[in-house]
DNA sequence: ATTATTTATGCAATCGATTGCACAAACAAA
DNA sequence: TTTGTTTGTGCAATCGATTGCATAAATAAT
C-alpha cells in the first residue's frame, strides 16, 4: 500500500494510455474533456491515490492559492481573531494563510513582505505597523499586480482596498452613552499616533459632547501609550488635580483597567462616582469586576470582510478595479461599569 | 525602473556570459565557485534586482521552507501565544508558517493536514482535536518522511516528537499550595476527554492532596466542559450539598472565574472563605477581582521549543531519530484569590 | 615535461503540472 | 458528396531553479 513514489498525472495518463495534457484537463474540469475519460482519469486518480502537486502547479500556473498575512502581533486577540475570520473564509476557498508578525518593527514588516512576495503568494492582507512611515514594500505587491488588503491600520498613501471600523462612531456611541447616563464631565484617553484611529475616536468623543452642549474640557484629555499603567497614572493625576469628573472612556480597555484598578482603590464606587468605558471589548471585559463597558469590533467580522475584498481584488485580476473601502460599523456593549441606576 | 519581467537567473547568467547553473550555485554558496564570479553574480543580482522564485526551487528541490501549523482555534490566547513562538523561530531561519485550525473538528483537522501535503509543506507542527481518535492523516505526514512536532495535546499512538508541559505538576503545584495556605477541603473541577492532560491535573491534586495526609473526597470533584458556566455550576453545586470546602482548584481559568463569580454572589470572601486557583493563566486573570492565582504554561516557550525540535527532525533527515518528547515544567503564578493573610 | 589532482564551470535532465496550437475524427450543413 | 464546425486529444514548450555528470583550465606532484 505505501506507495513510495508519489503518483503524478503521468501516472495516471499512462495507465489510462491518454497524455498528462488530457488527465491535466480532465482534473481540472476542462469543458473539453470528454465524459467518459473524465470519469476514466478520475477513477484512476482515487485508485492509484494521487495527490496534486501544488508546488508544480503553481510554478506552471502562477497561482499558489496563498495567502500572505501580516500582523503586528499574532497573540493580541484583536489580531488573532481577525487571523481566524481570514482564515475562515480562505480555507473554504481552498486557499491557504501564511501568518508573520512585524511585532510593529518596520524591518519585519519589510522583510515579511519581502518573503511572502519570493514564496510568490497570491496576495497580501495587512495591518500596518505602529511606526510604519514608508510603504514602499506594499507599493511593490501594488506594482506586481497583487491584491493587498489593509485592515484597521491602514494609510492613504496606498491605493488599496481596505476594512477599518468606524472609529469615530465608537467614540461617539461611547461617549453619548456616558452622557445619557447623566455623566457630564467625561474624561478621555488617547494616544498621538500617525494613525488614524485614536484621532478619529477622539473627533468621536469631542462631537458627542458639542452635540449635547457639553464643552470639551481639555483638563479631562490624557494622551500616552493606554497601557494598563498609563491609565494607572492618567486617573491619578485626574484625582491629583481635583479635576471634577464623573466619568472616563478610555480609547482602549487596557488603559481603561488601569483606571478601574486606581478608582477602586481610592474607594470610588464604578459606575456611580465614575463611570467606566473602554474601547476594543477584549476578552477580559466581561471578567472584571465591576465588567467593563466597551466598544466591539467585531474581529472575526472584519476577517471575513478582508478576505471578501481580497478575493474580489484577486477574481477581478488585472482590470484594475477602484479600491473598495469598508466601514463596519462597532457596537456598544453596556456593562456594569458605566450602567447606573434609573437616575 | 518597474521591470515588468521579474528578473531570473538566467538573466544574470546572460549578463555575465556564465550559465544558469554558476549562477545558483554562487546564490547558493556552493564552494564549488570561485570567489569573483560569487562576487559578480551577487552584484550583478542587486542591480537587476533579483528576487528568487520559491516557488521554481521548491518544485525541484523538494523543500518549501513552509510549515504547516494546526491549532484547534487560532484566537485562543494560548494557542495564538504558541503560534508566535513558532512564527519566532521559524522566521528566523527564513522559514514561513502556514496557520490552519481545526475547530476541534475532525473534518477540518484531516483536510488542513492534507492541505498541508499537498502543498508541500516541509513539515507539520500541530495540537490535536479533542475529538480525534483516529490519527491516520498523522500517519501518512510520518510515511513521507517528513517532521511532525506535536505539542500539548498529543497521543501515544504517534511514535514522533512532541511537547507538553507536566500537566501533573502544575495539578500537584497548585494543590500544595492552596495546603500551605491552610486549606483542606479542596473542591476540583475537571473534564473527562480522551486527552490525558485533564487526567494530569487531577492526579496531580490527589497526589498533592495523599502526600498531606489530606483524603480525596469524591463529593469535592466535579466534571464538566470547564468553561464559566461549569464553573457556575459547580460551585453552586457545592454551596447547596452544603459540602465543607475552603478552596477550589479549577482545571481550567474559566471555569475557576465562574467560581469566583458565584462566591462573590453568595457574600463569600476571596480567598479567606475560599481560595481559588485556576490553570492557564489567561491575560485575564490578572484582571480579574482578585486576580486569579494560576498555573502558567509558557505558551511562548513551548513555540519555541516545538519549532526547534521541528527543525531538529528537519535537519536529521532520513536517519529516523529517536522521537524526542519535551516536558516544560509549568509555573504557578500566585495572586491574590489563592494568597491568605499570615496565618 | 608529463601525469595526477584540484578547481571552476557548463550541459542537459529534472521537478510536475499547465496551456497554446495543431490536428484527427465525428458530425452538421449545403 | 463536399465543405464547415464542433469535439476530444496530443505535442511540446514552459514556469525557474537545482544538480549529477562531464570537462576544460589551473595547479601540484613526480
Amino acid at each position: 500500500m505505501a506507495n513510495n513514489k508519489k503518483t503524478t498525472i503521468h501516472d495516471i495518463a499512462q495507465k489510462l494510455n491518454v497524455t498528462a495534457s488530457t488527465v491535466s484537463r480532465a482534473l481540472n474540469e476542462n469543458p473539453r474533456i470528454s465524459e467518459n475519460t473524465r470519469k476514466a482519469v478520475l477513477k484512476a486518480a482515487k485508485e492509484l491515490n494521487y495527490e496534486p502537486n501544488q508546488i508544480a502547479s503553481a510554478l506552471r500556473s502562477g497561482r499558489t492559492q496563498l495567502i500572505g498575512m501580516l500582523v503586528p502581533n499574532i497573540n493580541r486577540a484583536f489580531f488573532s481573531s481577525i487571523i481566524r475570520g481570514v482564515e475562515e473564509v480562505a480555507n473554504s476557498l481552498d486557499y491557504r494563510v501564511i501568518v508573520s508578525q512585524s511585532s510593529e518593527i518596520f524591518e519585519n514588516e519589510e522583510s515579511a513582505v519581502k518573503a511572502f512576495l519570493n514564496v510568490r503568494v497570491d496576495g497580501i492582507i495587512a495591518s500596518i505597523g505602529k511606526n510604519t512611515e514608508n510603504f514602499d514594500h506594499y507599493k511593490q505587491v501594488l506594482d506586481r499586480g497583487l491584491p493587498l488588503v489593509l485592515f484597521d491600520r491602514t494609510t492613504a498613501d496606498l491605493q488599496t482596498s481596505q476594512v477599518v471600523i468606524d472609529d469615530y462612531q465608537g467614540g461617539y456611541l461611547a461617549t453619548s452613552h456616558l452622557i445619557a447616563q447623566g455623566c457630564t464631565r467625561i474624561a478621555h484617553f488617547t494616544m498621538e499616533r500617525k494613525i488614524d484611529i485614536y484621532k478619529e475616536r477622539y473627533r468621536g468623543y469631542t462631537n458627542a459632547l458639542l452635540d449635547h452642549n457639553i464643552k470639551p474640557d481639555e483638563n479631562l484629555l490624557f494622551s500616552g501609550n493606554l497601557q494598563l499603567e498609563d491609565g494607572r497614572e492618567h486617573t491619578l493625576a485626574l484625582l491629583q488635580k481635583n479635576q471634577e469628573f464623573d466619568a472616563i472612556f478610555s480609547a482602549s480597555d487596557y488603559a481603561a483597567m488601569g483606571a478601574m484598578q486606581v478608582l477602586k482603590e481610592k474607594g470610588l464606587k464604578i459606575p456611580d462616582d465614575v463611570a467606566l468605558v473602554g474601547f476594543l471589548n477584549e476578552p477580559f471585559t466581561s471578567f472584571t469586576d465591576p465588567p467593563l463597558t466597551s466598544v466591539n469590533q467585531f474581529p472575526i467580522e472584519m476577517g471575513h470582510t478582508a478576505a471578501n475584498l481580497f478575493f474580489d481584488a484577486l477574481h477581478a485580476g488585472k482590470k484594475k478595479v477602484v479600491p473598495k473601502k469598508t466601514v463596519l460599523q462597532p457596537e456598544l456593549i453596556v456593562r456594569a461599569s458605566s450602567l447606573k441606576e434609573k437616575h
